[in-house]
DNA sequence: TTGTAAGCGTTATCAT
DNA sequence: ATGATAACGCTTACAA
């Protein structure tokens, strides 16, 4: 910079307006000093700006697994709106491990970051006391506190059991079962009381017996599906919370010599990329990543109005593992 | 800093030797200042630091789509082995293009970044300008520039495509076909080379006929069965240079009453998360990923001797989705 | 062992 | 319209 300037025959805080394109700079000048600094290939030093002005320019982002299909599309996403607006994204994975995200967190603070974006945070109070003790702007993405005022943005996950419960009862299914999540998960009983409550409206009960707790893990569906099939319930539509315990459950109907959907509907939740791909094409809940993470980016760097949470309506992709009751599937069974 | 010296009656620069852990300062004084740290919630400013000691203590990383699974598994790796080292992981992903990937190399180096990972760089001059041109280190990881001297890990993908055949070979295939990544691509022709020379040990013979130039995506494989089908060339066995086309060529040979592996053999690259899921389960080769990951940041942070080429190797996973020429497979073709 | 002070590369205030 | 200068929060000779 002082390089520029000398060349330039101008001081160092001319170049600085050239730099952040002030309005008070002769035009002459102006063009000299461009000239010079692309001819130096100077490039400002962000750090000493952001120690300067007190913002680093960053927005951390925390996910407890990055290569889960949810957390990667969230990075992916995520880089894609903070790089747009001119910041830069820095990326810690948890690992569901609280120390380590302290540190993360602590390192995040310490470079000055614009905001930090929580996916699926280990601990409420943790975030909380980041919240109370610092002035870092956070945003939760995908999980809700219900009784805090942490700025969120979440789906509708009422809605998603509700969607899986329509499409079901509409196809003519009575016997329906279901597969959760990990049921200390919040979301995952809001999506299990979207499910059973819109169910009671098409006038059918779904008792403790068609529920299944699972880990949102491939193996919870091949487990449900022997559970179910040793309980001799006779179902003949399930909703499993995620897509890959889906696919694990239509193996397990399969490896039993029962078709999908001729014989057992099944939807899934998510609607990963094997979702269309796996045979049958697996009929699934979508989530609407992208909306979700451009309101985080937006909610964090104060660009909507909305300071509160945000919830955004997940949709039904019908595909070829749910059929009428009765009827043969649109596809073969592969 | 100053409020921390101040409680502790001592200078800003004895706490500095506290936080930095240096040597020389009374255990008693230390003692006192840490407890003031504490008291205080005295945090560092990492672009102060920076500044003045010339670095970021920031890793970059580029990948062409965040999103892909070899990429996220990219990220995820190297973020672990960034963060065990004290450093941070910026994230940029440049959709292939070049305008975008030279403004976030740009934003990294005005960081003061301590390296650069690049994954899939589009361009290799581009690379070699940055690195002429500035003090950063850089490597890439996963794709080579075969005439040039920048520090690179990748895989041996001559090896890769010789275990493809190898197997195929030796399960007694004689019609075998290929389908590639798109040939511009120096890693697919490696891979091919591979594979025909290998099967040329075998005495089998690979003409251009049984070779279907792809694109890595699920489609290529529909397509790529089609071709070969409308050939009439009677395969028995096909390497997809990687999952996600060898998953579209099983659903294509599927879709046309053809039995994996009972007809057909396929096998795939990469290893991804489906494969083991996948009905039938994919024999597949396998990219030692996590290390390629560990040995980029190690080259980038200097913990290695080696500064040029490290080269590792893949290993063969057999599943579901081959067997010998003519027996049944080991499993049901679901 | 500890303190003083210079300097890292910016921006911003205040003159001119 | 431009320049001098202080300040951002830290590290590091050098001195004591």
């Amino acid at each position: 910079m002082r390089d520029v300037a000398k060349l330039s025959g101008v001081s160092i805080s001319t170049v600085s307006r050239v730099i952040n394109s002030s309005a008070n700079v002769d035009i002459a000048t102006r063009i000299k000093v461009e000239e010079n600094i692309k001819k130096l290939r100077y490039k400002p030093n962000l750090l000493a700006k952001g120690l300067r002005i007190g913002s680093g320019n960053l927005i951390g982002l925390l996910v407890p697994d990055a290569m889960h299909y949810t957390f990667a599309s969230f990075i992916s996403y995520i880089e894609e709106y903070v790089t747009a607006r001119d910041h830069s994204l820095v990326l810690g994975s948890t690992n569901n491990n609280p120390i380590l995200e302290e540190k993360i967190v602590e390192d995040l603070i310490r470079r000055n970051v614009d905001g930090i974006i929580f996916s699926r945070v280990s601990d409420q109070s943790r975030v909380m006391r980041i919240l109370n003790t610092t002035e870092v702007p956070v945003v939760i993405i995908d999980r809700t506190f219900p009784n805090e005022e942490i700025p969120t943005v979440a789906l509708n996950n009422e809605k998603a059991g509700e969607l899986a419960a329509e499409h079901l009862a509409e196809l003519g299914h009575t016997a329906i079962a279901c597969i959760t999540g990990p049921m200390n998960i919040s979301i995952c009983r809001e999506r299990l009381h979207g499910f059973v409550t819109k169910l009671k409206e098409y006038g059918v009960t779904l008792n403790e017996r068609y529920i299944f707790e699972g880990n949102f893990k491939h193996e919870s569906g091949l487990k449900a599906v022997n559970h179910f099939m040793e309980s001799n319930l006779g179902i003949t539509a399930l909703w499993a919370q995620n897509d890959l315990m889906a696919i694990g459950a239509i193996k397990g109907f399969q490896s039993k010599g029962i078709r999908i959907p001729h014989q057992v509907s099944i939807i899934g939740m998510d609607d990963i990329e094997l979702a269309k791909i796996f045979i049958p094409a697996l009929t699934t809940i979508r989530q609407p990543f992208r909306e979700m993470c451009e309101n985080a980016v937006k909610m964090l760097l104060r660009e909507t109005n909305e300071s509160k949470k945000i919830i955004v309506e997940p949709t039904l992709s019908i595909r070829e593992s749910t059929s009428r009751l009765g009827e043969v599937g649109a596809t073969s069974e592969g």
